[in-house]
DNA sequence: GCAACTTGCTCAAGCAGGTTGACCATATGG
DNA sequence: CCATATGGTCAACCTGCTTGAGCAAGTTGC
């Protein structure tokens, strides 16, 4: 199989266990695309527009997606400190359980790759992908 | 970043590259997910009851598909050989022409890794990958 | 300061791609 | 044969996204 191949499908199987995982600790009503929305806005809160740019989708979208995480408990919306327009989005203390979750689940799945491989060419990989990805925080994708 | 971070921001951009690389040689009305359905059909047809297992969609969605593909002169539907009910999905000249190109854009993608890791490393990093996804040909993801 | 423009957000309508449910034609197995 | 399973399609619906419009608040230039 063609590198490109085995890279899609250990990134697809990846995401896979790690939903499941995420699911399996109790955070059911959540789908993989919000992962990415956790991960921009763990840090320290962003506006909706951040979010929007950081997802890829419009600022629109991003919003609703924000008025779902409100609604089921993940994130609240707070007046931003430096612009009266803006509503600094923030993860909850579910909402910090659940990115907690998805951190065991993430971890759960790639133990067994260090069986696998060993810890020496684990970390290679780890260091190798780390170059092939410099641009950064594209998109996680559970 | 994290090895699970890494992975998928790489797997991201790839699929991102690819996409563009396929529309930019002139195949400019297809989706990523099209490829997944590409990868199924390229060996020598399928059903789309068997296109919409490797997919992972309903039967239904993977016939609204073949029908959009056929549309779109990609592929075209032949009587199932062995099957009355059934029929055998192919890819037309033009669907392999785009296949063609997609593997073209993948091996752009991949060209400037080998001049990062250096073939060794690469070498290593494909093999490394391959037993981390043995399930195989889960989900290309264009 | 004020006008003109930009930026953050939301409401509303519509679309695209998926779902489930029902149905028919053909295979398959007792 | 008859009962059941399987491949395919049609129809209705749902969800997540889009575009377009509009308002409030910041920013810039005169």
């Amino acid at each position: 199989m063609s590198l490109t191949a085995t890279l899609l499908a250990a990134a697809g199987g990846l995401t896979a266990v790690i939903h499941e995982g995420v699911v399996a600790r109790g955070f059911d009503d959540l789908r993989p695309a919000h992962g990415f929305a956790f991960a921009r806005l763990a840090p320290g809160g962003a506006t909706a527009a951040d979010l929007a740019e950081h997802l890829g989708v419009s600022r629109q979208a991003a919003s609703q997606m924000v008025e779902e995480l409100v609604g089921k408990g993940y994130v609240e919306r707070r007046p931003h400190p430096d612009d009266a327009r803006a509503r600094l989005v923030v993860l909850t203390d579910r909402g910090w359980a659940c990115t907690r979750a998805a951190e065991a689940a993430a971890a759960d799945a790639v133990r067994p790759w260090a069986a696998l491989l060993g810890e020496r060419r684990l970390q290679a990989l780890r260091d190798d992908l780390a170059r092939l990805a410099p641009g950064g925080p594209i998109r996680p994708n559970w």
